[in-house]
DNA sequence: AGTATCTTTGTGCGCGTACACAACTCCGTT
DNA sequence: AACGGAGTTGTGTACGCGCACAAAGATACT
């Protein structure tokens, strides 16, 4: 009898089951041209000695190029989804010897037909996975429909939507996030209980289902624990000029002296942050925000802002393209839900966690 | 004139040097038996090239077996330390085609023989890399010296000791954690300003020096916003038993009474917790404490202990062994210190955190 | 010139897997 | 008995790299 390796090696299973390496391979890739016999052996074998492929052999002898689309709303540098393409990069960098690529495509964001576009794009390019944000819920459904078609799996970061069947979903669970949010906006009230809900819309139009999904949870947490407390809502419009958002702001200041805690639901909690230095009121106000941009990262060093709730952006992008890799390289069975941790920031503990996104 | 592939290959670099990929392998591993002039021609055309080995298919040819050992002081199942040995374990299986092993010794924290035997065995396995936590600050070194007169590279996790020169470092910033821990209790004070500090040591004898430092860092807080308040301390020895505890909190709060707020620098915040549970306190009272032992989430949810910081330690024993990994087998360049976040965590966010702490 | 020694360079095999292709078996047909 | 074809099975090469060993060139000494 001999002895067994501590690894097991397909020569190993085809020595046990009496075969060569080329039928165990067969049988491991579910190809056919296999008698009943032969597959049932090996598949025995397999089974009980546990095998599990070297991957790296793997890859490095099937020497195939594996090709994914990477599609976000167009953004400017240090934004929320700059941040999700920044960890596609580095996971297509720490998976380069894997032979992927991750391809970026760009969509205007208030646009469907353009979504519309860059999906025709992303077919055309014949890709072997995609990984993108369903923000456009509606035009979604077509996309991932196309892609199901033809067998292509696809990844959600930042939200999903129900109705498809996505790989994996990488985003925080928004309502909770907006409940968390809540509470820890009330822990700065003391007896001043009235608070602004800054939006910051085009038109009305709302930059995600996210942001109203954590305004859903903010709002239940209220109810639950401070029914009477007024909460006001202001709305700015994205292309309204400086000016025009600061009387705005002084209008509502004005007539609403008593309010001494705002929140935003969107990223854009700077535009708050930076008129309250500007009046002055910081140190009588009490801002609460999401997201780590540079913009909003300053606002909580000099205290504009109080709070931001990060989500790992770096790591959705970053995990979404692992999880492609793991699934169809690697062949490993992948998590489907994943929800990020809702992270609570404030000046005191930021620097570590700004240190331990960028890396890898 | 050639045109070079997508990847560039030993054979590449060796055909524009015009060597054999015998004299560049030489080249890239340092080793003798290569004269001036075709040493420095390939370097030349490395550096052109950027040239980066497939790590995957290196690692496949080398086939050699790296040895690892972690020591841990000697610790219950859900532990702060079980958790990094959990992460450990996790490493040493996601790099297991790297033939790499992680062989756990454990020691008596209290006890410095028991470090220094511990400390024997690992040297008698002649690990390539050992990875711990200096707990013991004074014998750490003289194991130190020992492993770098051998060049054993060594990862420290939790803690780090500043005359040792580690490969790399993964804990939390100590100081800035207390600082910021200060921060979240006064939020909860309203106008009850007073605290105690619950310490929990054996003999007076602290566990660790994180703990230490976090003391230091409340302090410091405290004194910059909150000097007036009254700060109690009260410490209950580990081998107390129950009734002794009870009996010495009752005592505490009968005497003071004005007290709401406590904290506790170790993970034993549950004591407490459980305390205030048992005497039906907890609404009055904010406790908050460390690290995400399940008892502590049990007091976390149900309202005894209001904030727990974290501080990702499966992922302190996970990036350690990675750490060993990339240096040694994939000849990376490593980060030194890498702080890990502080994590702060209420029910509200807990369930979404503990989700992501235990997948890889 | 011949030999020994040292330095430098080149070659070949193996790591574990994937896949193309060759080879063999079995069975029915001519 | 010879042949063809489908269904199976085995074999060889390649992937990119590390390492042992062979080969060739350089130098010094007899």
């Amino acid at each position: 009898m001999d002895k067994l390796p501590e690894r097991i090696r397909i020569k190993d299973i085809a020595r046990l089951a009496e075969v060569s390496v080329g039928t165990v391979d067969r049988v491991l890739h579910g190809r056919p041209g296999v008698s009943k016999n032969s597959r049932e052996r090996v598949e025995k074998i397999l089974k009980e000695l546990d095998y599990h492929p070297n991957m790296y052999a793997s890859a490095l002898a099937s020497n195939k190029k594996y090709n994914f689309v990477c599609m976000l709303p167009l953004h400017s540098t240090r934004s929320y989804w700059h941040d999700i393409e920044q960890g596609a990069r580095k996971a297509e960098l720490s998976y380069s010897d894997f032979h992927i690529s991750v391809e970026m495509l760009h969509y205007d964001p208030y646009d469907f037909s353009s979504f519309e576009s860059v999906g025709k794009k992303a077919l055309d390019m014949n890709p072997d996975g995609v990984m993108f944000s369903p923000t456009m819920s509606r035009t979604t459904l077509v996309f991932t429909k196309e892609l199901e078609e033809r067998k292509i799996p696809y990844v959600f970061v930042d939200s999903q939507v129900k109705e498809a069947s996505p790989l994996a979903f990488f985003g925080q669970q928004a309502m909770q996030s907006g409940y968390f949010a809540g509470r820890m906006l009330m822990l700065l009230a003391h007896e001043k209980e009235a608070v602004v809900v800054f939006r910051h819309s085009r038109g009305g139009q709302m930059g995600s289902n996210q942001q109203h999904e954590r305004e859903i949870g903010f709002r239940y947490y209220m109810n639950e624990h401070h029914k009477t407390c007024k909460i006001w809502e202001l709305d700015v419009d994205v292309r309204q000029n400086q000016e025009e958002t600061i009387q705005l702001l002084d209008d509502f200041f004005t007539s609403h002296p008593e309010v001494k805690l705002g929140i935003t639901f969107n990223s854009q909690v700077h535009v708050f942050g930076e008129y309250l230095e500007y009046r002055n009121k910081s140190k009588a106000f009490n801002l609460l925000g999401y997201d780590l941009l540079d913009r909003n990262v300053n606002c909580l060093r000099k205290g504009t802002v109080t709070f931001l709730i990060a989500q790992q952006p770096f790591f959705q992008g970053y995990n979404g393209i692992q999880t492609l890799c793991k699934s169809l390289i690697l062949r490993k069975e992948v998590k489907q839900v994943n929800y990020m941790p809702i992270d609570l920031l404030s000046a005191e503990n930021l620097d570590y966690y700004l240190d331990s996104q960028e890396s890898e």
